[in-house]
Parts: C-alpha cells; structure tokens; sequence
DNA sequence: TGTCGATATTGACATTCGTCGATATTGCCG
DNA sequence: CGGCAATATCGACGAATGTCAATATCGACA
C-alpha cells in the first residue's frame, strides 16, 4: 500500500492528481536520442567524428572493424536522431556530430536531475 | 580509399597512427548509462523520481501501467548503472535519482561534444 | 557509355530486451 | 508463530537489435 504517514518522515507520493510528469512525447524523444547514443559502437563512432571534425564513411569501417552495411546502419540511426550530420560530396558522405544536440541532450539530463521541465 | 588531398579541403582522418580515441572502457562506461536512460520507460521513472524525491517501488506501478515485476526490473538497471539509489526501509524499497550521476553523464557528454577527454 | 568505387538497402540470423505470470524471499504485525 | 504485503527472482515468449553477405543505387571519370 502506498505509504504515506507511516512512521517515516517522507512525503507521500504518487497522489492522486499530481501532474508531475513530462509529456510522453517528450519522454519519448529525449529516450529516442539517448538511445542512439546508448550502444558502445555508436558512442564510438560519436567520439571519432568529435575528435576529427567531418569524416567520410569509408574511413570508419577499419577503425571500427565492422563491415560497410553495419557502419552506414549506425550512422543511419545516428542521423535520424539528430545527433550526426551527414554532407553528401560527391562519391562520399562526410559526416560531423551536431554539437547543438549533443548539448541539448546534456542540458535536458541536466534539467532533469533537477527535477525542473 | 581515404579522402586525404582530394579536391575538397578537408584534412585527412584516421591517418594509421592517430590514437584520438576514448579507451574502450570510458565508452562502454558511458553508453552503458546512455543505454540504461535511452528508454522510455526508464527514462520516465527517473523523470518521476526526480520530480517526487524519494518514491517507492509501489507507488510506480499504477502511473506506469506497468507489472511489478517489470518496474522491479527496470529500477534494477538504473541501480545498476549508479542513475538510481536504492534505499529499503522496512519493507518498501525508495529510490531516488542521483543527481551526481546524471551530471556526470551530461558533462561526459559536453566534453564528448568539443572532442576532449 | 561503361566501369569502378562509395554508399544504401535488403534479407537473414543470433542475441538482447521488455514484458508478464508464477514463485520465492523478506520484513511487518497481530 | 502465522499471515500478509512489498519486493526480488525465475522461466518463457514476442519484439527489437546488431551484424553480415548479397545486391542495388548513385556519382565520378576514362
């Protein structure tokens, strides 16, 4: 049962109407970029392009040790969130990390570990 | 092959001996935490902790429509990742969000954004 | 135009993940 | 002690995910 005035000096929680809640959509969109940053090879593949500016797909295979389909599908999931930017010239695609949302991820963290929305 | 001194004037990456990457433990470290707040449900347990304090278990299953069991499992990934700290008290378990933690994975990813580490 | 190199897409496969029901464990309280 | 409430664990199942080989697409260039 939900404990309320039990004999520990905490708040009740979880009342009925209480609205403190983010909207779902915006759940699901800040849970949609951290997710595309969640897996060690995108996380990797992140850091290089922080690291080295704008970098073309081909370069990324050998570092990686992954095969060309497996790169390009990171950097797809990358790209739908935001978080890369792709620069299509001519043969090859560079691509670059979005530093606005990578700050605005760490800016949404940092609003929520204060509890503010 | 490598874009190094095409016609565009971009610099040459991942030229053979260019050690600009994290160890691989400080991107697995930080896209496990990543992972564990990439989704949606989680991400809206930390949102309700943060707003809430200190809640417990029992109080999130009926916002989240979700079995005891699957909250109990989800709160055991946020532990697990140092997001969440647990506290039993008799016998309800709170949790709270660590704040800490949540700093330090948005300013992880702040330095990840300028290409330090 | 035809070939070649880079990238994207498709299909398949093994693994991981989110979820639940059932059950075990633990601590309160009568 | 015995029952009850909260939580954790187990087993299972469908869905999503990461990966690759094969193939398609697209652009450059001879």
């Amino acid at each position: 049962m939900t404990p309320g005035e039990s004999l520990l000096a905490e708040p009740a929680v979880c009342v009925p109407g209480a609205p403190l809640v983010l909207p779902d959509a915006d759940v699901a969109s800040l849970s949609a970029r951290l997710k595309a940053l969640g897996d060690p090879t995108r996380l990797r593949i992140v850091q290089i392009l922080a690291a080295n500016g704008s970098v073309c797909a081909c370069d990324l295979e050998e570092p990686l040790g992954l095969s060309q389909p497996t790169v390009s599908h990171h950097l797809r999931q990358l790209a739908a969130a935001g978080i890369v930017e792709r620069d299509k010239r001519g043969s090859w695609a560079f691509h670059r990390v979005s530093a606005a949302a990578l700050a605005t991820v760490a800016a949404e963290l940092g609003q929520l570990a204060h509890g503010r929305h």
